[in-house]
RNA sequence: GUGGGCGUAGUUCAAUGGUUAGAGCACUGGACUGUGGCUCCAGUUGUUGGGGGUUCGAAUCCCCUCGCCCACCCCA
């Protein structure tokens, strides 16, 4: 081997490290849980809504929070040619805010409700269910304050997850409070962790000056032990926020609707109010949690808009893939006409009469180049083509092609112009 | 960022440190001159992830590196 031959064997590129190509079949599956997806979101008024995949990388900041994870090492973040600081977004509800109050959306008639679909990044170490290019789901809804829609949300959500054949899958609830009632717990927390500190990991030492709401989340053993006991957010929350759980759970029962309250689910994201909830499944090894969201009061305003009550929620698409593949049946198009020909001649007119099946909507595949009628048909019944039609001398003399269908092993001749007979 | 496991043909996997690294599936062709699936036959496919070392001899042992997977962390 040469020299260059063997440089251009290296030169074999696999995808960046936790990037995915989607192939057939998989394909399928993803396109049909998709189209379920829309098809039950617009009949709760949801609309879609594209917006870019990269952003000013400052949303991010104001939105996720400065002291989380994916804002301190998570994003894709550089510099455009100009010198601005853009990201490569790493969730989708800081986007549609700011598309809602950049547009002034808020002027339309409430609530707003919007779902998107795509591609999200994450700089993090790969692993089961958690990659650096991800695809989720989302739904987002402006302008109601009351309980009512958090409930529908909820309820859309598990029908969602019902259509597509996700068993199995609990729904976690919990409320974290509003600007009123969680500083003083996050004061409580402070106080109840500040003798504890030397027990607790580095990294809730570290929480306890930054966000002291994470070390109720944190998964050391240490931590775990010492934090029984803690103050939970359910005794601090305000009036409001009581109301407002209450009236949520007995929503939920009365569209029973099974939930499990988790006084300890903290969300990762600084920008959640009161509701949050995470769908979690027990078959997805340590990254459980197939969909999270919950209610976001004060980021419009965060965002310069006018105070709008917002809730949204995302789906993480591959990992409700993993739970519903061997479940959900998908439909490959096989095609309904395989075109077979011998001779140059036959070629032309198998190429021009499969023009003619498929601008009459039929799914029509032909055989590229020359190869013996036995491969051809071979080749048809390897791409489950349901009717065969042959082109040959013969058939060109005639005028007439022959055809067979593989499924019933029938066959027999028809006029070119009438191919459309045999299945009709 | 930290740990653990694994890298052999397109794919699934074999090969005690010892001939020329094999098999199933897949692909192509033939048996069957213009009729698929089943069967049989033949053919194609490899820097054993890469680099270095030990050895008479390395896919196998050692070191480095890259990649994948899993877990921690974090999250969807």
């Amino acid at each position: 081997m040469t020299k260059k031959e063997k440089e251009k064997r290296q030169l074999k590129y696999n995808a960046p490290k936790g990037i995915h190509d989607i192939l057939p079949p998989d394909i399928y599956l993803w396109q049909k849980i998709e189209k379920i997806s829309k098809n039950l979101f617009e009949k709760y008024g949801y609309q879609e809504i594209r917006t870019p995949i990269i952003e000013h990388t400052d949303i991010f900041i104001r939105s996720i929070g400065e002291e989380t994870d994916i804002v301190e090492k998570e994003m894709y973040t550089f510099l455009d040619r100009a010198g601005r600081s853009l990201t490569l977004r790493p969730e989708g509800t800081a986007s549609v805010v700011r598309s809602f109050v950049e547009h002034n959306l808020n002027t339309l008639p409430t609530p707003q409700k919007f779902y998107y679909v795509g591609p999200m990044f994450r700089y993090e170490r790969p692993q089961k269910g958690r990659f650096r290019q991800f695809y989720q789901i989302g739904v987002e809804a402006f302008g109601e304050k009351g309980p009512l829609i958090d409930a529908e949300v909820i309820a859309m959500l598990v029908n969602f997850l019902n259509l597509i054949g996700c068993e199995n899958v609990n729904i976690e609830l919990n409320s974290i409070g509003c600007e009123t009632c969680r500083p003083l717990f996050k004061k409580e927390l402070i106080n109840f962790f500040s003798n504890k500190l030397s027990n607790l990991c580095t990294d809730c030492q570290r929480r306890h000056k930054t966000n002291p709401l994470r070390i109720l989340d944190c998964k050391v053993d240490g931590c775990i032990e010492n934090r029984q006991g803690a103050p939970m957010i359910s005794r601090y929350l305000c009036e409001n926020c009581t109301v407002h759980f209450e009236e949520l759970k007995n929503l939920l029962n009365n569209l029973n609707i099974p939930y499990t309250l988790n006084p300890e689910l903290v969300r990762g994201l600084d920008y959640y109010t009161k509701t949050t909830f995470e769908a979690t499944s027990n078959q997805l090894g340590a990254q459980k949690a197939v969909a999270a969201g919950g209610r976001y009061d004060k980021l419009v305003e965060e965002f310069g808009g006018p105070p709008t009550s917002a809730i949204g929620f995302a789906i993480g698409l591959e990992r409700i893939i993993t739970l519903t593949k061997e479940k959900l049946t998908i439909q490959y198009p096989d095609p309904l006409f395989f075109i077979a020909t011998i001779g140059k001649e036959a070629e032309m007119k198998g190429l021009i009469l499969a023009e003619n099946l498929r601008q009459k909507g039929y799914y029509v595949e032909i055989h590229y180049g020359n190869a013996s009628l036995k491969s051809q048909l071979r080749k048809a019944d390897r791409i489950n083509a349901k009717v065969v039609l042959i082109i040959g001398d013969e058939e060109l003399k005639s005028g007439k092609i022959k055809w067979k269908n593989l499924y019933t092993k029938e066959q027999g001749d028809v006029d070119i112009n009438a191919v459309v007979s045999i299945v009709s």
